[in-house]
DNA sequence: GTCTATACTCTGATAGAC
DNA sequence: GTCTATCAGAGTATAGAC
């Protein structure tokens, strides 16, 4: 997921550079970027706060090295969902599992986009054409699944079902985090997610003899710690 | 909705803490608490920044005082919604499309919560009480729709069915304000929200000769502009 | 009720020594 | 690369005259 260092110094886990930029991810996650101050960032890492800016200059310029690390995540995740580079086939729940990881791995990105543009406007339009890569990628493989015969979706449903998995998949997490209380995810909420896409497609599903793609039973509501 | 002022006076359409609470959920909706300043609210209502606070003693009072609008609004939903206290019964579609209204005119609420309670503790629990009282609301409506034979709900399909009409009724106004970039609504968008959350309805719906409850014909995606 | 003037705090950011 | 000051600006809030 992330390089090993320039130098290939492996003493404290990677060099500050990369130590600031996962202690920023956590700390955006949990609150913000706008509620979260470069002295905290800081005092987190356990340096100084000059040292900070001297690695990022600006409080944006981390911002954008996180969307540059996501951007190259989702691209790796689409490009392994559109069945390009291994020759390994996945199952469906595998790749909506990874999407999902990576969705709540960037909250942040999703739940405070506002917020963001506001300060940085340059970041809208990627994020949007980010979403619309992906809403593609969603789109494949619903259509994979109808020629397969795993799923049969009217014509007509088919954009308003691809639109809510959008909605649902995106925030599953936000839903989790906000009208729950969870700010912290187990395998347990993401089995949740899980499933809560996995209904919107069963209504639709071929019968067949064999096992299901996805995983429609057992599943109950996550823990409100 | 609101009242009329104390003393009645119609001079410059209500009393100047009306207007400032109008204006403000309007900079608060378009742009966030976060980025919206007290001296842009006394700007946009037309008067002084020391005047602002006459009224409103802390911006956090503002707040407060728009989440209490809505919370007053949303009960008046849900007594309405429950068939308490007009005897006329509304429809379905109805109900949905005046909750979808609120949802759109508080919208600052749903997307910055996680911001509001970082600085205002107070809210997060209100809000959930909110929340937990509104998916009440959904939940009874679903029943008895399930009664009345409109629609048929596997009873493991419901909890899952729930939650996903939530998400959906919940965040279809952010995903159409940040996904697609409108900021802007009007009853088209309005209409495609309550199609996306028909859509979930509708491999349940009971086949009638009749109209069906829900509109899910002729929706087109609404216009990015 | 409304305005003017001002205080105080927080935070992003820079300069320069080590 | 890291730390020690230190600054400049923004933004909330108050005091007091009108």
């Amino acid at each position: 997921m992330s390089t090993a260092g320039k130098h290939g110094r492996l003493r404290t886990r990677g060099g500050t550079r990369e130590r600031v930029v996962e202690a920023t991810l956590g700390l955006f996650n949990e609150r913000g970027p706008d509620r979260v101050t470069t002295a905290e960032i800081a005092r987190t890492v356990g340096i100084n706060e000059g040292n900070l800016y001297y690695h990022f200059r600006t409080k944006e310029s981390l911002v954008l090295a996180l969307f540059a690390r996501f951007e190259a995540d989702a691209e790796t995740f689409a490009v392994r969902a559109l069945g390009g580079g291994s020759g390994e086939a996945r199952t469906y729940e595998d790749l909506l599992s990874d999407w999902f990881r990576l969705v709540w791995a960037y909250r942040f990105l999703f739940r405070d986009l506002l917020a963001l543009a506001g300060t940085m406007p340059a970041l809208a339009t990627p994020f949007r054409k980010m979403s619309a890569r992906m809403r593609g990628v969603v789109e494949a493989l619903l259509r994979r699944m109808i020629e397969e015969h795993i799923v049969n979706v009217p014509k007509d449903d088919i954009e308003p079902l691809l639109a809510n998995v959008w909605i649902v998949s995106t925030y599953w997490a936000v839903y989790l985090n906000l009208q729950k209380g969870i700010d912290e995810m187990d395998a347990g909420h993401l089995d949740w997610g899980l499933n809560q896409v996995s209904h919107l497609f069963k209504p639709f599903l071929i019968p067949t003899g064999s096992a299901d793609v996805f995983p429609l039973s057992t599943r109950r509501e996550p823990d409100s710690t």
